[in-house]
DNA sequence: TCTGGGGTCCTAGGACCC
DNA sequence: TCTGGGGTCCTAGGACCC
């Protein structure tokens, strides 16, 4: 048995804790270069904004509606979220974070009541957090992820499903016929692993909801999608494919990519953000105690400047032994970003990959005969410690230009909320 | 004017091996 | 006329997730 637990709006309900002027109204919460809405109030979605719709078509269609947007503020909303998972764990034996603001939770050997001890959890993050969630349970992790779907449903618009599903939706508790009705109510879209373009194509095929999916046969699942639709099915059918995974292994992989706040033209503006791309990789890389063997880099125009004359190139380099070096893994961002620059283009974003990622304490002993440069260790250390300590950005490559210079690249970000909660200086402070 | 970022898994096909 | 069989590894691309 698996709890799914799932802030409501997340982001938004992250800054309306901090600024409770904000409850009740439209508020939307945008990505990166305050370019589209990634966060929706329910305000803001019943005014039609969209999931991912660009921020300056909502202004231009809904001039007067009072939406209040905001930048993404990621330091908040990870310190919220290790918070509120602080308190989801207490749901059971094993808990897995599956994103920023869920979390499947093993109901294994749980007696009592799961809807009613679901429920203390979720008032309990609301009332020590302050954010809203819903919480889904059933047999396995694909009902319970569209068990949480309608625990939302039910409680965001009123008659879409029964009353009693609203905020905690246990699907294991109900009997057979009151569960087909529910999911003959649920478009099949909804289904966790489920996405647009299979979608399609099972309406080709005739069918509708996530009923119609469960009584779909295996095997022929199999034989003319995948393994992976094939396990979707067994899933919403009750029979678990997919275990809790508590502790995922380090990442494979590791980017930093980003759009410019104004496309840029010039090498060397390039070169700037490839390199402070390439580092920002590296920290994290360093973080979980990897090195990488190959590092990956790619530019490109923006599709959607449709008059500009289109580039995108993309190039991968091997490191001749695996690091986790800052100067060394930005040398090669940026030699590879030279290989593939033309110019008379206008640049708008840029991307660093780290990629054939390996342990740091696998390392292939060899004959240092042409030394290639010496891994700085040491030098990374202190670099990340004091970056740490003092903020990002402390201590840097100067390739990656100097405070002061134009680096007319960065992102935009205007609308940005203090660090509430991880930084002293934004501290809120109440008053009588 | 203005359009995000970071991941995972699976599969098909090519290269290569004996 | 007729040209084997069995296997591994790697990569690019597609699909999905939040």
């Amino acid at each position: 048995m698996f709890a799914l637990v799932d802030g409501n709006n997340f982001y938004v309900s992250c800054e309306r804790v901090f600024r409770p002027a904000l409850l009740h109204r439209p508020i939307v919460v945008l990505s990166n270069n305050d370019g589209c809405a990634i966060s929706r109030s329910n305000e803001a979605k019943a005014l039609g904004v969209r999931m991912a719709e660009p921020w300056f078509e909502v202004e231009r269609r809904l001039p007067d509606a009072g939406i209040v947007a905001l930048s993404a503020n990621f330091c908040l909303y990870g310190d919220m979220s290790s918070r509120m998972m602080s308190i989801a764990a207490g749901l059971g034996p094993g808990m897995e974070t599956y994103s920023i603001d869920e979390a499947f939770i093993s109901l294994a050997g749980v007696r009592g009541d799961l809807t009613r001890r679901a429920d203390l959890v979720r008032e309990r993050i609301l009332q020590w957090i302050g954010v809203p969630c819903g919480v889904g349970i059933a047999a396995t992790k694909t009902l319970a992820k569209l068990a949480n779907h309608i625990a939302k449903s039910a409680h965001r618009k009123p008659g879409s499903y029964p009353a009693e599903l609203a905020r905690v939706c246990n699907l294991a508790a109900l009997p057979p016929a009151d569960l087909d009705a529910v999911l003959s109510a649920t478009d099949l879209g909804e289904i966790w692993g489920i996405g647009p373009r299979i979608a399609a194509q099972l309406r080709e095929e005739g069918l509708r909801t996530a009923l119609d999916v469960a009584h779909m046969d295996p095997a022929t699942v199999r034989r003319r999608w995948s393994i992976v639709l094939e396990r979707t099915v067994r899933e919403m059918q009750g029979q678990p494919c997919m275990v809790l995974d508590e502790a995922p292994g380090p990442k494979k992989e590791i980017a930093c990519t980003r759009s410019f706040g104004q496309t840029v033209t010039r090498l060397q503006d390039l070169q700037e953000a490839v390199s402070e791309f390439a580092c920002r990789a590296a920290e994290k890389l360093r973080k979980q105690g990897g090195r990488a063997g190959q590092v990956h880099v790619f530019i490109q125009t923006s599709p959607f400047r449709r008059g500009d004359r289109q580039y995108g190139q993309s190039i991968t380099l091997p490191l001749r032994r695996p690091t986790a070096d800052s100067t060394l893994l930005a040398g090669m961002a940026c030699r590879g970003l030279r290989a593939i620059y033309q110019q008379g283009f206008k640049f708008a974003k840029a991307g660093v990959i780290l990629l054939d990622l390996a342990d740091a304490d696998m390392e292939q002993g060899e004959l240092d005969l042409d030394d290639p440069g010496r891994d700085r260790g040491q030098l990374m250390l202190a670099a990340d410690r004091l970056n740490e300590r003092f903020g990002r950005g402390t201590v840097k490559l100067a390739s990656a230009g100097l405070a002061g210079d134009a680096r007319n690249w960065t992102m935009r970000q205007n609308l940005r909320t203090p660090d509430y909660t991880t930084r002293w200086t934004d501290l809120p402070i109440a008053r009588a």
